[in-house]
DNA sequence: CAACAGATGTTAGAAAAAGTAACATCAAAT
DNA sequence: ATTTGATGTTACTTTTTCTAACATCTGTTG
């Protein structure tokens, strides 16, 4: 399993989100009717959030409290988004060029995967995204 | 937080705990009656683990299937224990004589969090633990 | 072999946590 | 002065988890 995989994984209930991020129940649930997150659900409907969802709620509180509304957090997470596939296909390409001579298939889409995991993890400076990154191991 | 707090953090419902150890209710609060965990428990009374705990519960389940009984998992989960105690106070005094000139007291306790939990992520070797290290980031 | 102890399954009933939905509030924008 | 966006609050329902008791099964021991 990637660590992209392990980072999307639904694992907290929302009283734990809620102790992580200090949002309120309403306000996470109101955020999701928005579309800002969509976290899994348990067989008999109850909210399950992966680490990716928590980052981003963190990200989302930090734009709040800077006075941003939803359509502008809206748009600034559809950026990053943007940004990081961008800068994923960017590094792919830089790998594929430098150092790869001789991988096999599976070394490849491991390697592809983890790219991808990187990437993720850089490029957090100005949001608060990341903050579970430093919480967990 | 030193990073041994984080995976200290009481996060995860049983459910979750279920899924990620294979284990059944029953025998997670069988253990827990046992004392081979002490998950915390919520206002209401609910359990909640720490990475710390499912790590052991992996631990657990691969010893159980090996058929080992309660009684001698007691008996390695002690050994175990106390093997990292020696093994991070060693480290502790090789830090110590090595390049610890002039720190504060402070720094002094987080470098010995540190340590422990640096000795806590190594020597996973034989036993499954360490299992959710590679899950989760 | 019979009895026992360890480990787990199963069930019942109670309590907590979480769900939706509707209505209330309040500040900011129009 | 309204309207709209964001959140609080409350009522009621469903799901999840709890404890406790009893059932079952297996390996050990007298």
């Amino acid at each position: 399993m990637s660590d992209n995989n392990r980072r999307s994984m639904p694992l907290f209930p929302i009283s734990i989100v809620i102790s992580l991020t200090d949002l309120t129940a309403r306000q996470i649930r109101y955020y999701e009717e928005n579309d800002l997150i969509q976290p899994a659900r348990t067989k008999g409907n109850r909210r399950l959030f992966s680490f990716h969802e928590v980052d981003r709620l963190l990200e989302i509180k930090d734009l709040i409290d800077k006075g941003v509304n939803l359509a502008g957090i809206k748009q600034m997470l559809a950026m990053k988004q943007e940004h990081l596939e961008e800068k994923a296909q960017a590094e792919i390409q830089q790998e594929d060029t430098t150092y790869n001579e001789d991988l096999s298939d599976k070394e490849l889409r491991q390697l592809l995967k983890q790219e991808l995991f990187d990437a993720g993890r850089l490029n957090k400076s100005s949001l608060r995204q990341g903050e579970l990154s430093r919480f967990f191991h």
